[in-house]
DNA sequence: CTAGGGTTAG
């Protein structure tokens, strides 16, 4: 009896005559279920506003869901005008106005203020489980803990709080704001999960930089449940966090077998393998990855862009800056943070201060702190001390930590001075409160340095009274899948007398070709003096060095991971072990990597 | 009608 619609256009497939019979209402509402055409929509509606006042609230409401569904774009100001005419909205109505909120770009917060019209709209009407989701995902993008949490507090009231749907939202809402507790709270108490809740919660780990406790949820959710793309994204990023290779390329392997062409040839999912491959050492995997992959967008550039700058590569990251724009690609913000920290990590002063200009007059990107950090670093550890304060002073982004901090390391590499180094490091202690252990050691260096023995001495007294705990180098390895992870000075592992007999051993040869040892950046002055003379070859590095050495296959490098920077002793060391045991060494510092093959380094000693 | 990023300086 309905005669069906078309619902292509044009040419207009419903003539919109003055027609108020039965039949035609019922057309134009099967119509109205077909159309995407956001302008036609509103068309019918000024037409029945005009021609059937009757009907006016049915059609509006019709045409008020059609409108906001996801099919067609929203029009944010016509659904409230559309919205403000229904006389008695229901929460299905409330819903779709608060989802299309909520999915705006630019309105998120209109999402709350709906939700709160809502409840205070009446009593015959009020949330339900589809609402929250909403209402989260808002809170979640806003950081409004607490409207979240009084959101959580209605959940409860209303007992909707056994929904999958509305705790996974809320795992995820407390996620973001940074509630990692109140998150697995709600993940242990919900009676049933769903994938995604899985994948919420190891993704909230992830983000969070707790990458172990993200890799046993994996563990765990396999009992009872496969992994889906989405949650392999996750665990990829967990191995680029901890570096860990082999889980990375099991990760890979299994992407390619149970995930069809689509989503294995994803953009997203590659870029985030040439990013795992980066920060994991093997520079030459992602560079594989990157140019086997069949379609690139901006992030995927800037991920093999950053993975070059990270090794040192910097005429590579260069290339690929311009072969990207070549392309066609509109480098972005992220892209200069690439290029410039590979001008930083070969000191190219003159190309770094090239292309912060470009950046900003070529490209109209405004620069941030990030970009800043790398220009400061690279003027000032190449000895631009002056230049690097001036850029600072002038900056138009409050300096942070980071950045003194960069200008302090600078200091005492380029032994700028008693004075200048010690104002600096009072901005640190301003900005950080003073526990950050690291540039308490880099002052008392420059005292040493400075032969101010006295003032060290004072250094280490406010130490000691402010409880300042020196961080301590922790350095791991991966063998056969499994991380050993050492502390300096560690005597833990359970081939701890192997490990230090291969010390000594090392030491004979190193003292055999000539080496002496560098105490120039030793912790502190005083542990010197106090006849630790082992200490720097206790260094983290070393003991991990040398488990890499007992289990090491030949041909494979030893791929080494420390929590802070290397030290100049081990890095000289280092050099010569990778000769005298004929081994590549791969070290993934604090800040950058280091790949030590046949007596030396990539980063050509400028680190 | 309901759930799940975007990358970044040392």
């Amino acid at each position: 009896m309905v005669t069906p619609v078309t619902p292509c256009l044009p040419p207009h497939p419903l003539p919109l005559n003055n027609d108020t019979t039965h039949h035609h209402h019922r057309r134009l509402l099967h119509y109205l279920t077909q159309c995407t055409s956001i302008s036609h929509l509103k068309q019918i509606h000024a037409h029945t506003l005009r021609t059937s006042p009757t009907q006016h609230n049915s059609h509006s409401l019709f045409l008020f869901s059609r409108i906001l569904h996801s099919s067609i774009s929203y029009d944010l100001n016509y659904a409230f005008r559309v919205f403000d005419h229904i006389e008695e909205p229901n929460t299905f109505m409330w819903n779709i106005l608060i989802r299309a909120c909520a999915h705006s770009s630019d309105r998120k917060k209109q999402a709350i203020l709906t939700y709160h019209d809502m409840l205070s709209s009446g009593a015959s009407v009020g949330p339900d489980k589809h609402t929250f989701p909403f209402v989260l995902k808002a809170c979640a993008y806003l950081f409004c803990l607490s409207e979240g949490k009084q959101a959580h507090a209605q959940i409860l009231k209303l007992g909707l709080d056994s929904d999958v749907y509305v705790n996974n939202s809320l795992i995820h809402f407390y996620a973001s704001c940074g509630c990692l507790d109140y998150a697995r709270d709600v993940f242990e108490k919900m009676p049933e999960r769903s994938v995604v809740t899985w994948n919420v919660m190891i993704d909230a780990l992830v983000q969070a930089g707790e990458f172990e406790s993200a890799l046993k949820l994996f563990d765990e959710m396999q009992s009872s449940f496969e992994p889906d793309w989405y949650t392999l994204q996750s665990i990829v990023n967990a191995c680029a966090g901890l570096g860990a290779l082999s889980l990375g390329m099991w990760v890979h392997a299994y992407v390619m077998k149970i995930c069809d062409s689509n989503v294995a040839d994803g953009v997203l999912l590659n870029s985030s393998f040439v990013e795992m491959y980066c920060k994991c050492g093997s520079l030459e995997i992602a560079e594989q990855v990157f140019e086997r992959m069949h379609k690139r967008n901006v992030t995927s550039w800037n991920s093999m862009i950053i993975g070059y700058a990270m090794h040192g590569q910097a005429e590579a990251a260069l290339d690929c800056f311009a072969r990207m724009v070549n392309e066609g690609f509109m480098p972005n913000s992220v892209t200069f943070v690439g290029v410039l920290s590979a001008c930083n990590h070969r000191g190219m002063v003159s190309e770094g201060r090239k292309y912060f200009d470009t950046m900003i007059t070529d490209y109209k990107i405004e620069p941030v702190l990030e970009h800043y950090g790398c220009l400061v670093d690279l003027l000032a550890r190449a000895g631009f001390i002056d230049e690097a304060l001036d850029l600072v002073s002038n900056m138009a982004v409050k300096p942070d930590v980071v950045i003194w901090r960069s200008l302090l390391d600078a200091c005492c590499k380029k032994n700028a001075g008693v004075e200048l180094s010690e104002e600096v490091f009072k901005k640190i202690i301003e900005l950080e409160g003073g526990d950050c252990s690291g540039v308490y050691v880099l002052l008392s260096r420059i005292y040493g340095s400075a032969r101010r023995w006295n003032d060290v001495g004072l250094l280490r007294k406010l130490m000691s009274d402010k409880r300042v705990i020196k961080q301590p180098g922790c350095s791991s390895i991966e063998i056969d899948g499994v991380a050993h992870e050492f502390f300096a000075g560690d005597s833990s592992h359970p081939q701890t007398k192997e490990i230090y007999a291969l010390l000594d051993t090392i030491e004979e040869r190193l003292e055999s070709v000539g080496y002496v040892p560098d105490f120039s950046q030793a912790p502190l002055v005083d542990e010197l003096e106090h006849g630790k003379k082992h200490s720097l070859r206790l260094h983290s590095e070393r003991l991990a060095i040398a488990f890499g050495l007992l289990k090491a296959k030949p041909g494979v490098p030893i791929r080494i991971f420390k929590n802070l920077r290397v030290c100049n002793d081990c890095h000289n060391v280092t050099k010569l072990i990778s000769s005298l045991y004929d081994v590549e060494i791969i070290v993934r510092d604090r800040a950058r990597f280091h790949h030590f093959k046949r007596g030396s380094c990539s980063c050509l000693d400028y680190w």
